[in-house]
Order: structure tokens, then C-alpha cells, then sequence
DNA sequence: TCCCGCTGTTACAAACCGTTACGTGCCAGA
DNA sequence: TCTGGCACGTAACGGTTTGTAACAGCGGGA
């Protein structure tokens, strides 16, 4: 992939730092562009598709690590971190909120570019995976786009869409897990309220529905205090 | 692969630094041994064969620099630069001699590790990545990845999830005494107030199932004033 | 309009785990 | 040797989190 076609998003308030940090980049060749805030970041991603982002952790509103947080839950994006006390890196790592790297300002311009360049080098090639749209776990098969589940015996498991968009958040990142939060948003895109029982009632009722099919097999596990693990390995039809 | 089978090799002449960064990594679960300059790091390599190497950039004789370059040239292992002055770091950069990432002295203990995590998750994950750690010890066989619990019999033991967290931390690193402080550190991410006695409660509870799947057989003895050990020899499964 | 399945809410039961309390064993000092 | 104190083991208790039955509201199709 050529450089051109690098694109680079810069969420940073300071006018001046944004503007400085965008000509570095495209003196380079990267193409780069600038969001002051959380609301205008989520504007510029969706016609600039980003293959780098560069974060400010103190931003206006949102602030940079919740940003991080959820970018992160949601996409699997390379995330530079900037931060303009040193002190603070102890939060990021504290947090360990999944920054790639991080940097703290003031920063020489070629430390800068060359960190860019190195989260480039790492995650050119991971992010690649063509779309394959089935997969397959302890003798189901999950069909992403005809939306359909099958059984061990073949026998077909009707899901409501409740249900299919839970699992699909399961069977797209299995073996990790997943917070009640991201898999509320995920599928409803909504916030939870600090008593949402909603995802434990559709894991109840997706539970119930394995156990029909194979009954006394616990594919979905409870983290308690943290969320739900899918706990199949999963593997993509071809 | 458990965390004490990484070997990490610090290559630094000054000994006190180097005898910090070694107890630093070692007390988190790491292996790690120093070499003072470019002849004792290729007898250590000979037997050691680290995952990553830490490099002072100013050495007597033979410079981190030469030594970076060379290795780069002759295998992938994984480099973490130490430089003692920032503007030194303009020399690396420049150079573009291929650290994986590389940190000014007086460097922050908590940001040493840090990098040390990221530059191993990052190497890793391109063997990885079929998401499966599992580890066998006394004819159990304990899954990282789906959180199962095997005993000898093949019977699945369950396991609440502060109980295998509990029990992660020692796989990860086993033969090592644990601190009741370190253990609450690394399960529940905080400080022990002077009377915790959570850790302790949590070690009953474990010892209670593993009494129940093979009684009589001691596999976390306690070392008073400590903290506890966690005694099997524990191996990678395929 | 009614019917019916889907989904969120509520309520209660069960599980989990931190705290407290008490018993036991070990060690130091008398 | 005896004794007091400390560290540890664990039973019991209770606050918190999770599981799920029951119910209610909603919306689509007949």
C-alpha cells in the first residue's frame, strides 16, 4: 500500500499541535486529517476510514481514554496515544486501555513519525482477513449473512435477531471477553443504564437454546464483575 | 507459554541498572539474566535463547548500536533500546537501526514493563493467534483462553472466575512464592489493605477443589510470612 | 382489530466472594 | 518448658452480582 494512501486521523484540541502533527505527516507522504473532539472524530472516521489514529488524552467532553476504550472495543484500529504530562502515562498504562504506543508532548517530530511508522509496520498484514461470513464451533455453523445457526445434527436453531446479534458479537471475537456494555452497544448501540439486566436475559435465553441443542455444554461463561466469554474456538467456514 | 518460560536478556554495563531491570522483570514472573557487553551476551545467548533482548546503547567496546544492527541482521528477536539521554534518541531514530522500541534513562519501572508486555504481545501474536494457552500439571490441564479447568480424570472442575484467576497467576508463573500482595495485585488490579485476608480465602477455596479431585495431594503450599507457591511443574499442551 | 412472538423490566432465588471471628500451629523470648 | 503473639486456615455471615421466571408493552401480520 502506497503512503498516499495511509490515512492518518489526528484527535487533538490544540489547534496548533493538530495543524503542526498534519503537515509532519504529509510532508511525509501520509494523508492526514484533523478532529477537535470526540463528535467530530466520529464524523471525519466514517468517509476517511483511518488506518491510524492519533489521540490526545485530554480532550474536551470525552475525553481521550474513554475514546480509546471504545474504539478499541469496537474495531481493532492502531492507536497512538499523546499525553502532555509525563505523570499521566502512569494512568494509560494504569488503565491499560490498549494503546498501541503513546507519546508525551512536547515531542521531537521524528520520534513521532518514527512510532508512526513502527505501529504501521506491526499491524500492516493483521488487519487484512478477507470477509468470510461462516463460521463454525463445537459442530455448529453460523451463517453471518443468511443469519442462520445450525445445530450439531444439522437441524436448524432459529435465533430472534435479539439473540443472532448477540452470538454474532461472541463468534466475531471468541475467546475474549466481552463487557455487558460493548455487547450492548454492539447490539443495540445504546449505553447501559447502571441496572440494564437486558444482555443477562438474552444470554439466558441464547443459553437455553445451546442447552436444547446439546445439552450439559456451557458455551458461554460468566466473568463475573466483568461480562461474558465465548468459549468454543471458532474457525471460518470456507 | 508461561510467563517464566520468557527469558529476557539485559545487555547494560552499568550493574546497578542492570541488577534493577533484572529483579524488576523477575519479580513480575519474567526470566531474566545480563550480559555487561557484546562477548558475555553471545555466551549468554548461547544457553539462554531470550525472547527479547534490552540493549543499553552505550556499551564498552562493541556499541548497542553495532550490536542492534547486527542482530537484526541475523535473526527477529525482539530489541527494546535503552538510551541514557534523550537526544540520543535522534541517533537511533536516525540511524533506523530496527529496535522494536527503545526508552530514556532514568526510565519509569511501571513503563519499563509496559513496553516489555507490548513488545512480547506484539511478537507473540503473530504466533498466537490461534488463541489457545493451555498448560498441563499433575494431570490436570487448565485452558487460559476458555477458562476451563480439567481434572486428572478428564472431569471438567469448575471454577469460579476469581478462583482461576487466582489459579492463572500461578500457571503463568509456577516454583515461584507468590506475595498475598502481588496475587490481589494481579486478580482484582488492587492494594492489599493490612488485613486482607481475600487472597487467603480464595487459596482455601482452590485448595478445597483440587483436594476434592485428588485428595491428599498438596499442590499450593503456603510459605509463611510470604505467601504461597504453587509446587506442580507446569507445561505447555500443543 | 386481535393475536402472537419478541424483548425489556421486575422480582426473587442462587451463587459468589469479601469480611469477621475464632481455632490452630509455630516461633521467640522468658 | 511454658507462654504470648502472630500467621494462617476456614466456617459463617451478608452484601453484591448473576440467573431466570413471570409479566407487560410493543409491533407486525392476519
Amino acid at each position: 500500500m502506497p503512503l498516499s494512501d495511509t490515512h492518518i486521523l489526528i484527535v487533538e484540541d490544540d489547534e496548533e499541535i493538530a495543524r503542526l502533527v498534519q503537515n509532519l505527516l504529509t510532508r511525509e507522504g501520509f494523508r492526514a486529517e484533523t478532529a477537535g473532539n470526540s463528535e467530530a472524530m466520529h464524523a471525519v472516521m466514517a468517509r476517511f476510514s483511518p488506518d491510524l489514529i492519533i489521540l490526545d488524552l485530554m480532550l474536551p467532553g470525552v475525553d481521550g481514554l474513554s475514546i480509546c476504550r471504545d474504539l478499541r472495543k469496537r474495531c481493532d484500529l492502531p492507536i497512538l496515544m499523546l499525553t502532555a504530562k509525563s505523570e499521566d502515562i502512569d494512568r494509560v498504562l494504569g488503565l491499560e486501555m490498549g494503546a498501541d504506543d503513546y507519546l508525551t508532548k512536547p515531542f521531537n517530530p521524528r520520534e513521532l513519525l518514527a512510532r508512526v511508522r513502527a505501529i504501521l509496520r506491526r499491524t500492516r498484514g493483521e488487519t487484512k482477513s478477507a470477509g468470510n461470513r461462516r463460521h463454525t464451533f463445537e459442530r455448529f455453523v453460523m451463517d453471518l449473512d443468511a443469519r442462520t445457526l445450525q445445530g450439531p445434527d444439522g437441524e436448524e436453531i432459529t435465533l430472534t435477531s435479539a439473540e443472532f446479534d448477540l452470538l454474532a458479537c461472541f463468534i466475531e471475537r471468541p475467546r475474549r471477553v466481552l463487557s455487558r456494555e460493548q455487547l450492548l452497544d454492539w447490539t443495540r448501540g445504546r449505553e447501559a443504564d447502571p441496572f440494564d439486566r437486558t444482555i443477562d436475559m438474552a444470554i439466558s435465553r441464547l443459553r437455553k437454546k445451546f442447552d436444547a441443542a446439546t445439552p450439559g455444554c456451557k458455551l458461554i461463561s460468566t466473568i463475573r464483575n466483568n461480562g461474558y466469554l465465548f468459549v468454543p474456538q471458532v474457525s471460518p467456514v470456507p
